[in-house]
DNA sequence: AACCCCGGTCGACAATGTCGAACACTGTTG
DNA sequence: CAACAGTGTTCGACATTGTCGACCGGGGTT
């Protein structure tokens, strides 16, 4: 495969930086993060900014990320598949559990959030679509982490942060976690992530058979799991009823 | 201003390309819509494929946006002043007018929309964060043009579309409407976008005064106008006083 | 089987982007 | 009050870099 076209690489590079350092940035911070000569910085930057990709702030002079992303970023939900087929089968899995759902998929190791239906009678909520959640603390990172053998290894590779006291952070533990997860083909996480709370998720499959994304809810921990500390069998029913379905209207053959 | 570089603005036509016809694209399309060689074209969408602001559908071999630009569009989201500063009053102005609120900002001459908050007590709603509203047929559209004599000429110069029969598509119609908002201070669209329904906005300014989008809600027309067809004046009240104290946070000295 | 369209590859050429020094400006510091 | 340390920005010479068009291999269709 030929090399890539560097210019295009680095301005990528630029817009994950000032994605990732949430707030403005300094041409002069921009080049030095990158490792490139301010000169070099700008000229990219500025043509960022004139295709409306970064907006610069008038009196501290520094960069910010553009308008012109967001409508793009919207534009992908609008062709993305996994989402448009996900959205029949969220809404009554969201009705039937009474939990919050969210579909996600992997992007560069993290899980994407593509779509989010509010807990139904529960108004303050903020949605998360387009967020970045954690793979090793989440329900539908598991799921889509026991199905993806390179990104669970870069997970394991990097030191998985301790949410709590229950997070997942060692090779080992993570290791047996994906396994259990492939042979009942769910995943549940339970105060991992955040106290209190805690979720389940299934794998959504593609054409193929390929897991694409994960489909799963979330919600307080007596709500989710049972006097035993397990989770509710009908709600584990439920998410595995709704991915089936997605996988289905996705053209895979028989999951 | 030194020139662009080239190989970025050609990247972001691309990109701004897949996300208007919506669906996947060939590489012979691209290179078509943009009269780029096929080899070049097919250069860049593979640095972008890298970088995963482009996604190829394996069995037909099209491109399509990719799931990296989610995140950065919702990254945007999360710097940007208009957006965050609005929220604490979007929320009381919805509850107030039992409306639907939306907050918009120019983009290339239409409305794109970064915040919206749903009508109360009702679901069935889609978000449209991050869409784009044509500026000639909405309230919050008018308002922008009305301060922002550039876009409001671009606008003239092209054929608004008529969406409805009480559409404005004429300059004359248009300027005249535009002064009349400034005057007021205020905007309102009744019909002109879809039939059954109208909506009121109004300016926010931000540091300097200067109009940095504008704040506004809609709905069924005879929720919104009173028994003579106007709107209601206690709406109209509210949403400026919503755009006012918006813009104060902005930092606007005593608008 | 001949054809046409597709996406992908390759290598030569020069247009292109890169680079580092210099500029104008602001706020701070001695 | 001047020197300084920052900032974002400009410029022009150089050669790296991206562009370009012909060519390859594969699927469908005719």
């Amino acid at each position: 495969m030929p090399g890539q076209v560097q210019s295009i690489a680095r301005a990528a590079a630029i817009l994950r930086l000032l994605a990732s350092s949430s707030g403005r940035l300094g041409i002069g911070e921009i080049a030095r993060s990158l490792d490139l000569p301010k000169g070099t910085a700008h000229g990219i930057v500025r043509t960022l900014q004139d295709v409306g990709f970064v907006e610069q702030d008038k009196t501290s002079g520094k960069y910010q990320l553009g308008a012109a992303l967001l409508h793009l970023g919207t534009s992908y939900l609008d062709v993305n598949e996994l989402r448009s087929r996900s959205i029949n089968w969220a809404d009554p899995l969201a009705a039937r559990s009474g939990e919050a759902v969210r579909i996600g998929t992997l992007l560069d190791g993290k899980v994407l959030v593509v779509h989010h239906v509010f807990r139904p009678d529960d108004t303050l909520q903020t949605l998360d679509v387009g967020s970045l959640l954690p793979p090793h603390a989440t329900a539908l990172g598991k799921v889509l982490l026991a199905y993806d053998v390179g990104a669970a290894n870069t997970v394991m590779q990097g030191e998985p942060e301790p949410y709590t006291r229950r997070t997942l952070v060692t090779a080992r533990a993570l290791t047996r976690a994906l396994s259990e997860i492939r042979d009942n083909g769910w995943a549940a996480e339970i105060e991992e992530m955040t106290p209190g709370k805690a979720g389940i998720a299934a794998p959504i499959r593609g054409y193929g058979g390929l897991v694409v994304g994960a489909i799963g809810l979330s919600g307080p921990v007596d709500r989710i799991c049972d006097g035993s500390g397990a989770p509710r069998p009908t709600l584990v029913t439920y998410v595995r009823d709704a991915a089936r379905a997605v996988s289905r209207d996705l053209g895979a053959a028989r999951w």
